[in-house]
RNA sequence: GCGGAAGUAGCUCACCUGGUAGAGCGACAGCUUCCCAAGCUGUAGGUAGCGGGUUCGAGUCCCGUCUUCCGCUCCA
């Protein structure tokens, strides 16, 4: 335990150290659980983007991209339940430092008034703190509770805390003559990228001319406010989905749900990233939405935690913006259906969604990559540190190094850098002793070095050196570009 | 949010019981080098997290504050 934690520092050194993951504002001392994404994290996440879209969007053709705007109109919170659901208000035990959510401390004290057979006073005080819950009336809830001697499961005592608010959502203002007072000026940042995708369901649908079951997938920033939000950029304020929204027949959900767990735990492994470090965790416990979810955890430096969501939404987000927004989320299903020899007509889909975090998928990553050996031998110690990124996830995928900077071997190089620049990133270098250099690409991840030697000046050919085993093999220079090409489509 | 620990050069750390900050690595420039870090020379870089107090004098003692880490707590 103490090594995986020393592990994860080390993995966090790592990231800044080399330029891969800065804390944000570091300068000004930094602001709690945002980070930046240096000049090679910037790279390393794109290329793990690339990889999620054009597996999600071209090998499936039933699959199309959008980009929605993070600004939604309000309306779309209340719709989605985040509104309502999400602002639980939260009070505190003094003795115990438990805290507790407000309605889940009354509803327990109300199973036990029932457990007790006093079941009209259970009623009674639920009905009460609905009631209160609905004004957003905390010193009532408080009195609610404190006549009641609610009392802490952990210390026993009723010294409570006032209830606090606790907003899951960051909200500004919308215009450009800001007024606190007016109510309907509020925008949210959205906490989930899900609802562009169901409020433009319609849109996609008719201008795409896309016939169910079809998908609806996303990048894009979402915004939390997380009551501690730590473990480095796992669980940031502000972090990046991957959401696709997959709309199907009613009833179908299962079979979906199935195939979408299947599907997206193929794209894990194909990266390489051996199976066991991945599971399933089924959700019993389902959110207001769902009908059916799961996790697929990875096994993180910190142990097994939440990498991607597998959700089946029912109709539930398309049938709450048609109630809120009055335009029918509906469409019509022309394929005949079996059993009567009719259409299916008009309904309104159902949902199987696929989300993970692009952040942690960025932390999986890395940290199943990094890789401290030891290469010492009798005579010498030595070890090095490198990262076995899959190389197309690499931010740098080759570099040129010329043996020593003279005898026309930098021309050389550089004849090389410009062949390959236009296919993928290279790094040109002639400083240090070649060892060094080496060392210097394994930090990074970059899985081939060639370099140029005096032989290559008579028979046009490099040496290409492997990342992971370090073996070297001569290769014709013509060869270079199509072998980094190979490896990273 | 609570409890504990820590904040000195890019990194790892030193400065013993207060007397005006140092090393290694790294970086940069050059030399050397025919294939895996630690060969040579030189250069840059710190008002010791920040603010206040005690003192003739504070990195070193005291208080506050911020940040980070560990544990607890919460999580769609």
């Amino acid at each position: 335990m103490a090594n995986d934690s020393n592990r994860f520092q080390a993995i966090i050194s790592h990231c800044k150290e080399y330029g891969f993951i800065f804390p944000s504002s570091e300068i000004y001392d930094g602001l709690q659980a945002v980070y930046d994404y240096g000049q090679w994290g910037s790279e390393l996440k794109k290329n793990i983007k690339d990889y999620w879209w054009d597996s999600m969007t071209r090998m499936h053709e039933n699959i199309v991209g959008i980009d929605a705007a993070i600004f939604m109109h309000p309306t779309t919170w209340k719709a989605s339940g985040h509104v309502d659901n999400f602002n639980d208000p939260m009070i505190d035990n003094k003795d115990s430092k438990k805290r507790y959510r407000v309605d889940h401390l009354i509803e327990a004290f109300s199973d036990e008034l029932r457990a007790a057979g006093q079941n009209d006073k259970a009623d009674a005080v639920l009905a009460d703190m609905d009631a209160l819950l609905a004004k957003d009336d905390f010193a009532g809830l408080k009195k609610l509770i404190e006549e009641n001697k609610i009392k802490c499961a952990v210390s026993g005592t009723y010294n409570w805390t006032d209830i606090r608010q606790f907003n899951l959502m960051f909200s500004t203002e919308f215009g450009s003559t800001v007024s606190s007072e007016d109510a309907d000026n509020k925008v949210y940042l959205r906490p989930e990228t899900a609802q562009g995708i169901f409020v433009n369901f319609l849109n996609v649908q008719k201008s795409g001319r896309m016939k169910i079951p079809f998908g609806i997938a996303q990048i894009g920033k979402a915004f939390r406010n997380e009551i501690v939000a730590r473990q480095f950029i796992f669980r940031m304020r502000e972090f990046e989905q991957m959401e696709m929204q997959f709309f199907i027949q009613p009833g179908t959900q299962k079979k979906w749900y199935e195939f979408w767990k299947e599907e997206r735990l193929k794209w894990h492994t194909s990266l390489g990233i051996p199976a066991d470090k991945y599971r399933f965790h089924d959700h019993i416990k389902l959110a207001h939405y769902a009908d059916a979810a799961c996790d697929i955890e990875f096994e993180f430096p910190m142990g097994f935690k939440e990498l991607e969501g597998i959700h089946s939404r029912t109709d539930f987000d398309l049938r709450n913006h048609q109630e809120y927004s009055k335009k029918k989320q509906q469409y019509f299903d022309n394929d005949i259906d079996p059993a009567t020899g009719k259409p299916y007509g008009n309904y309104i889909p159902y949902v199987i969604e696929t989300s993970i975090g692009l952040d942690r998928m960025f932390l999986a990553v890395i940290s199943h990559a990094y890789t401290e050996e030891d290469l010492s031998t009798p005579e010498k110690k030595d070890d090095r540190v490198v990262l076995k990124l899959p190389p197309r996830l690499a931010p740098m995928k080759l570099a040129i190094l010329p043996l020593v900077k003279k005898d026309g071997l930098p021309e050389i190089a550089r004849q090389i850098m410009d062949e390959c620049k236009l296919h993928f990133r290279c790094f040109y270098e002639e400083k240090d002793t070649i060892g060094k250099r080496y060392r210097r690409m394994d930090a990074i991840g970059t899985p081939f070095c060639v370099t140029v030697d005096h032989q290559s000046k008579e028979d046009n050919t490099v040496t290409i050196r492997h990342r992971d085993s370090m073996k070297q093999e001569r290769v014709p220079i013509t060869s270079v570009k199509e072998l980094v090409l190979n490896a990273i489509r």
